[in-house]
DNA sequence: GATGTCGCTTGACGAGTGTCAAATGAAAGA
DNA sequence: TCTTTCATTTGACACTCGTCAAGCGACATC
């Protein structure tokens, strides 16, 4: 499916091998993995696997923007966490029951590099490193989980759509020229809804709660927040 | 602290060393390092680490219940999981951020071995099952807590509560000369309230609509449930 | 035995949010 | 441009559950 070095250049991608490694041009071994067109295009809406699936590889996601959604009865869906570029998929499912426990789907056109749970286990027995990086992302993935579940415990939606904002902040958050917070939602309003554990209508009305109080302001997709501690605020009461 | 024997025993009572391995009487060894008293012994109620501490460890409990607990706030505090005889604790805290994000207190009597973060990493190093012991717990730990907080949302607090007494069926379960199903809860009212996002009220109030509906009986921390199924349908819903 | 404390239960009430229905808006196709 | 379709918003209403208050039982202390 991949030649050594193709492999090689992708876990660099995600960050798995040291840049004093083997491949220490990590940028460059991307785009030329991109232009070689090895790894797989995945269009924006496409899932990678599916709650139930038997697990076959590991994804490593080298660019692009994934949701992880767990279906729930009939019409119930919860979406548990967005990954970006660097993050690799379905370690849960492969060191857990066998079966992926949700499904991952595309929120944009994104470039992924399968790899064999088996090389996987590999490598982590040649590298420590590589160890510490599957176990730091299970850790982080765990902590995310149980802060998102506190959140929505004692949390009402209003402040859950404020965290989820700062949360977002990391991988999609800008400045511009006038020195405020710019976030670009990678996600719908159902999905946003979804993820901070409420329905759109709540969601909505929870939007227009923030605008009216100045806290930030929605156009479409794009959120602009003029100060960040009116955010803060929000999620301390 | 410990010698290298007893040390081993401490990984084959978590289960870290194959049966295969240097020991493989588990249980003989369990005893042994008991009566040594060389882990430490914790009484109910201790804390073995708090929400913000550094890590200094990684706790394996050989004997006893211990939940895990996030404060939020001053007065709010959610139980985010139990971990029963064989678990190790705080490793989400040395694979992430390096502190505690949570605090782990004894709900029994415990004895716990203490380890020291780089030994676990030697030990990985050497043993690729070791890895997929720590991975598997993380996993399953991770798994958890994407289900609980699936749950916190879609269903209410009977539920909920029904969907506890199935996941302490396991460890605290066992079945009477009837043919009952009973457990032994090893919570507090509070605890369990907490533990399924909610209010002792309203628990109290769910606990009574299922012994109304015949689901389950309640005496203090002992619940009988005659009908496997009954539970069961409480989740479908 | 009287008193205090603590954990749990019960009742009454209201706030937050889910649900249903309809209106609005935006994107795609004829 | 005019439909068609879907996502989002808004409004009205019901219901679960959190909150406050009081009552109850167990247990320890005086």
């Amino acid at each position: 499916m991949s030649s050594p070095t193709q492999r090689d250049a992708c876990w660099t991608a995600v960050g798995l091998l040291d840049s004093s490694g083997r491949n220490d041009l990590v940028q460059s071994e991307l785009t030329a993995l991109q232009n070689a067109g090895s790894n797989e295009s995945v269009a924006s809406g496409e899932t990678l696997f599916a709650q139930g699936d038997r697990v076959t590889g590991i994804a490593c996601l080298i660019q692009g923007t994934v949701a992880i959604h767990r279906s729930h009865g009939k019409e119930h869906s919860t979406l548990l966490r967005l990954l970006d570029s660097g993050s690799m998929l379905g370690l849960d499912g492969v060191f857990g029951s066998g079966t992926h426990a949700n499904s991952a789907v595309a929120l944009t056109e994104c470039s992924v590099c399968w790899i064999e749970p088996e090389a996987l286990c590999e490598l982590m027995a040649k590298s420590p490193a590589v160890i510490r990086k599957v176990l730091g992302r299970l850790a982080f993935d765990l902590e995310a989980s149980d802060e998102a579940r506190v959140n929505v415990v004692h949390l009402q939606v209003r402040a859950r759509l404020a965290a989820m904002l700062l949360a977002l902040r990391d991988r999609h958050g800008t400045v511009d020229e006038s020195g405020n917070l710019v976030i670009r939602l990678p996600l719908s309003r159902r999905d946003m809804a979804s993820a901070i554990g409420t329905r759109p209508e709540s969601l909505s009305r929870a939007i227009r709660a923030l605008e009216n109080d100045r806290v930030a302001s929605f156009h479409g997709k794009r959120v602009v927040i003029r100060d960040l501690d009116d955010l803060l605020d929000e999620i301390e009461l």
